[in-house]
DNA sequence: GGGGACGACGTAACACTGTTACGTCGGTTG
DNA sequence: CAACCGACGTAACAGTGTTACGTCGTCCCC
């Protein structure tokens, strides 16, 4: 990779391209069992050491799938990021959250359950990873900032974040235990309500109710 | 099943046992990879066939793991929910959760993030593992009733459970980007306290001023 | 007591998985 | 132009879940 890459008649990434589509059209319509060498080389049309050639290996394959996956994430979610915050900001985070998790469930077990076993992404695939919760991070301090809310952003966005994985894990893991879509929907919705209630206090009340500093409950 | 079961010379579930306790070992040392027919037919003494004549086959297995998994999650949990709800009732519990997970991770794994791909749960395992959140579910009824407070304490018992999973689950898949085991320990101490004082706010603390009880600064 | 019957195995094979030598072809480069 | 080297395909390797098939020992019934 040091030296000028050699061409050939096609750009040679446009077969890296197929490869990496049809696996992650696999992983979406069959699941990450059937997520195999044979089959997405067959999908792509080529043979399976061409994904060898493009990818090393089922490992390098899937991380390429897990870094693809979060910047299709974190495409979904960049307009509310953008977006000039509100009261509602978080709550729209948290739909778009959920409804890209439910949208490619196989996917985002893959980024976040280790859906594939033996498969540990490298630091570099993680780093990819972070700017998504970066842009989170982000829109947290921003929003801290004009309602002149203390505490770290990181940690707040943590917890932020930490209990949406909460409710989307378990909905696609089947372990909830509600009885229909409305349901699960309720539940997040008020989840959610929860935990932007908790997490970011209006800074009026926090004034009105304590009269120190550290009032805000993070910090 | 329906007419008495033939005996051999040794009780046949012996067999069983340690098969069961073989793939629970491999799983738990050597992760959810090399869990392997031949391996743990090898690790229990028997021939892989062994294993199909007592769990019919790799799915059923792993369905026993689960099973398994859930029940001694739940004993682990089961002194917390026996003992009389006090302040630090559901912190407890939460330390105790966490400290199985991340104890048992791979199990875990199996249990809650579709670990082995293609498993499914038979609705039969899904009641035995629903027993464990029963026993949550208890708990908080009891705290509920004795604190006046209102509520659906399946609702709340399950925003309980899904902020504790989501910490805990992206705990063990590496996802949270903290520097140190001290970091992860006291944001999840602090997500837990906001976690129960959202839900279950006391209706002394909320007369009084945020100083009170559970004032101490979060983050 | 004998004769089935049936469950608990083991052996060996099946199709399939990830992976890898090995050869070939063709564009790039000196 | 000639050497090189990366992009492939073919075919094989070990290891995977699974399944006929046979055998052995124990139980039930006559």
């Amino acid at each position: 990779m040091s030296r000028p890459a050699r061409r050939k008649v096609s750009d040679g990434t446009a077969t890296r391209n197929a490869i990496l589509s049809a696996a992650v059209d696999i992983l979406h319509r069959e699941g990450a069992g059937a997520l195999t060498m044979r089959s997405v080389a067959a999908a792509a049309g080529c043979s399976t050491t061409g994904v060898y050639t493009w990818f090393g290996g089922k490992n390098g394959l899937v991380e390429a799938i897990f870094v693809d996956g979060f910047n299709r994430f974190g495409d979904a979610l960049l307009e509310d990021h953008a977006s000039p915050p509100d009261d509602r900001h978080f709550a729209r985070l948290g739909e778009d959250y959920r409804a890209w998790a439910l949208a490619n469930p196989t996917h985002y077990m893959v980024m976040f359950g280790g859906a594939v076993p033996d498969f540990v992404p490298s630091d570099e695939a993680r780093i990819a990873a972070v700017a998504t919760f970066d842009h989170l991070v982000d829109s947290m301090r921003r929003v801290m900032a004009e309602q002149h809310i203390a505490g770290n952003p990181v940690d707040i966005a943590h917890h932020l974040w930490a209990g949406i994985h909460g409710y989307v894990s378990l909905e696609i893991t089947g372990m909830d235990l509600a009885d229909d879509e409305a349901m699960r929907a309720r539940r997040f919705r008020n989840g959610m309500a929860l935990l932007v209630r908790g997490l970011l206090p209006s800074p009026s009340t926090v004034v009105r109710t304590s009269s120190d500093s550290v009032s805000s409950p993070i910090g």
